[in-house]
DNA sequence: GCGGTAATACTCGGATAAGTCTTGTCCGAGTCCTTATGG
DNA sequence: CCATAAGGACTCGGACAAGACTTATCCGAGTATTACCGC
């Protein structure tokens, strides 16, 4: 039961990416800086990003990366599905139909009570993250930091930014 | 999010001991010829199991393994937090002190919007686990079994298990 | 025949390798901006 | 002075290694059984 990193900086990234500008777009590599971690892992990340269609990028000078979609309508599962992948966490192998006393195939139609069992507290799991968009993660940063900083987050982006076509 | 496959042995595993009567065990390799999995690997899933109490172990001939406790007393988020750890499966690097911009660790007493929203979400993930026991287990595999296949699992642990002191 | 003892067979237990996935990095493909040049 | 085209700089994009963890295995530690020997 673990999750990469990549997760992680990715929700970071696209929560940055929601408070910038329509028709502006952020390199890879500044937004590897605002989060300090390693440039070119960051812009693995974001490839698998925009191959889930949650990002939109743009190649050459004044290039990089912006949301495709509102940030209302990106949550959570969906970043945890681009990058992890919609495999579920627990894989029945089917062990029940093995040994002495395996049970035959036809009989297996349905899940066995384990698997199913995962399953629904998988479904929570989901449910939970779908509940919550890119917003929330907006609004909850905003409310944990003062004026100061958010006037330096501000600045920042003004410098670093870039306009890009869509 | 990825669970390794001990998860699943060590469930179907604790199914089979739940229905073993009292002062009966089972030996790690008995338990691994029934579920057609790799006997030294099951061993070490095993002692996992017994680490974390869940299990009790006897050495020596006529030795063997069986549940510590009452199957309805064994939820199968015991089992998971035997095997897999207590850690949470997001872990959340603090990366929000990192960069130009990174907030004060004095001001990151509280965890961010990022890894609350994760964290609520293995809450529900474990909530749901922890609902259910073993005993569901052994009912859930009753209700999709024959009698026929009922009796032949009981004959194969007759001829099988062995008497274990406590 | 019976009790004691030593050998034995069988089981758990932790230490030890191979495989696979995550993590991390690099260089080539592609695009836009700049600049020089000619009209 | 303006249009054009070539060059350059910057960015994304996918292919390429290193490390960590899961998977898998083996042999030593420990215990009940069992056979043997003496009484």
């Amino acid at each position: 039961m673990k999750l990469g990193s990549g997760v992680e900086w990715s929700v970071h990234a696209c929560t940055l990416l929601s408070v910038l500008p329509e028709g502006w777009s952020l390199p890879a590599e500044a937004i590897a800086e605002y989060h300090g971690v390693p440039p070119a892992y960051m812009a693995k990340h974001l490839q698998s990003l925009r191959r889930a269609g949650l990002v939109s990028s743009t190649r050459g000078a004044a290039g990089g990366y912006r949301l495709r979609h509102p940030p209302a309508s990106i949550s959570l599962w969906d970043i945890v599905v681009a990058i992890e992948g919609r495999a579920p966490a627990f894989r029945c192998t089917e062990i029940r139909q093995n040994g002495p006393c395996g049970a035959r195939p036809d009989a297996c139609r349905a899940p066995c009570g384990v698997a199913a069992s995962f399953y629904r507290a998988e479904q929570a799991y989901r449910d939970s993250l779908r509940s919550v968009s890119l917003v929330d993660m907006v609004t909850a940063a905003a409310e944990q930091s003062d004026a100061e900083k958010r006037s330096a987050i501000a600045q920042w982006l003004q410098k670093t930014a870039v306009r890009s076509e869509a």
